[in-house]
DNA sequence: GTCAGAAAGTGACCAGATGACTCTAGATCA
DNA sequence: TGATCTAGAGTCATCTGGTCACTTTCTGAC
């Protein structure tokens, strides 16, 4: 039952003709999907620079204001990055579709459990998927991965947990399954947030590389099954030091 | 340096003494965090009202402007709901840590195969879990859904549609892992706006619901497996017939 | 009691201005 | 020559103050 009263006038969408009157009400719900569509259409990459604000107010005839609304939402969706006094620049691929949410503090200890749960599904499966689909350049990628982690074992606390967080999100990618790809690469954002409050003394360097060498001789070795196999030993692993450490607390 | 005339009366941060002075630059992105841990803590619920922007903006003290970003991120994560004239309301648990981006446009043909192949790695898993965790009164609001449904049978295409699919939310729901339950929401919002877009027609009606109940009657007899089983088998179709829709056009 | 209309509350958007930060092209200096 | 410093332009961050549109509520007439 929704006869709108609205009018609607018939609105000419953006590439040329622009809009006379933009109705009152979320111009910028509707501009958030005509930047959107806009960015795509000129083919920019995580890197580029945007428009700037003005620039963009400009073409769109809204006060910079409104454009800001639409893209601080780009922004929340992780798409876009925002850089006082530099500009606005592309984060992420512009068609991805599942994304985690910034703004979660820390995470309830059973929300943590959850997460690992879910990659304990997910990603033995996506190991799996990674033989099958990969190709020679794409274990040399996972190798050269490994390899830096191996060289950080003794560095930083940060830059080896992001290799090695690296080195999942790319079986991920190599899976092809795109959706699972940003849902993984989405829980593992969430997962190195808490990593990073919580879990820095996790302090399994030797163990992590020894796990990890074992699922890309597996992916190497073009089978399948001992690739999941493999992964799903290391993420039960994963949880049992974690649930260890939070009872510990 | 910006000397403010303001008098800067030390502003009363929520809970207890926060910083004094905001640093100029992305007060939006401190204030972001800020605003969900106060809506957080007063308890506000999905259909609530939030206090309105200009009350927000002086408990903040920064300007209506600046609290209207901050919602605005919250808004495209899906957490908040605006209504022109009324006020600000909550929509999903402020909790929530996977969402889906409200802001593609039309799916890719490859990218739908992918989510519902991503739908067929997780669901059959949450049937199986449901059974394990689910109880009678559970039990019943699935049965409950798939009443309302048949009796949609012959109505609305909407209206059937989505009874169908919180069928599978409800299940995710039952699981009792909120980060998998939450995954499947936001996979399940895709799926729902590609629906109405491209598969209005997609009128395999009796079937649905014939395989709805059996994966309802698989729960109820507390066999995980053959609920697991019968999912599998439900999605397979749903694939098999969104292939070859694909296909001909 | 019902209904229409006024009034208040709230969001949507614009215009204009100031401050802060980044980047780069010249100018300066060793 | 080459490195360093500086001034300026471009850009984002935020404030102030206003107008309009929509919703909700209350009031008063019927």
């Amino acid at each position: 039952m929704d006869m709108e009263p609205k009018p609607a006038e018939a609105v000419p969408r953006l590439v040329s003709a622009l809009r006379t009157i933009r109705p009152r009400p979320n111009a910028a719900d509707e501009l958030t999907q005509d930047l959107i569509d806009l960015l795509k259409q000129e083919g920019l990459q995580p890197g580029d620079r945007i428009p700037s604000v003005t620039a963009l107010a400009g073409r769109f005839a809204v006060a910079p204001q409104t454009i800001r609304e639409a893209l601080r939402r780009l922004q929340a969706l992780g798409l876009l990055d925002f850089r006082h006094g530099s500009g606005v620049y592309v984060r992420e691929p512009l068609a991805r579709v599942i994304v985690s949410n910034p703004y979660t503090g820390q995470l309830d200890p059973d929300v943590l459990l959850d997460l690992i749960d879910a990659r304990l599904l997910i990603e033995p499966h996506l190991a799996c998927l990674a033989v099958v689909r990969g190709g020679p350049d794409a274990i040399a990628e996972l190798e050269r991965i490994l390899d830096l982690a191996d060289q950080s074992l003794e560095g930083q606390d940060e830059t080896l947990s992001d290799l090695n967080l690296d080195f999942h999100r790319a079986i991920a990618r190599l899976s092809g399954n795109k959706v699972l790809g940003q849902t993984m690469d989405s829980l593992l954002d969430l997962y190195a947030a808490e990593q990073m409050m919580i879990l820095q003394v996790y302090d399994n360097r030797e163990r992590d590389a020894r796990e990890h060498r074992a699922v890309l001789t597996a992916i190497r070795g073009g089978r399948p099954d001992l690739a999941a196999e493999q992964m799903r030993e290391h993420l039960t692993g994963v949880r049992t030091v974690v649930e260890a450490r939070l009872r510990a607390h």
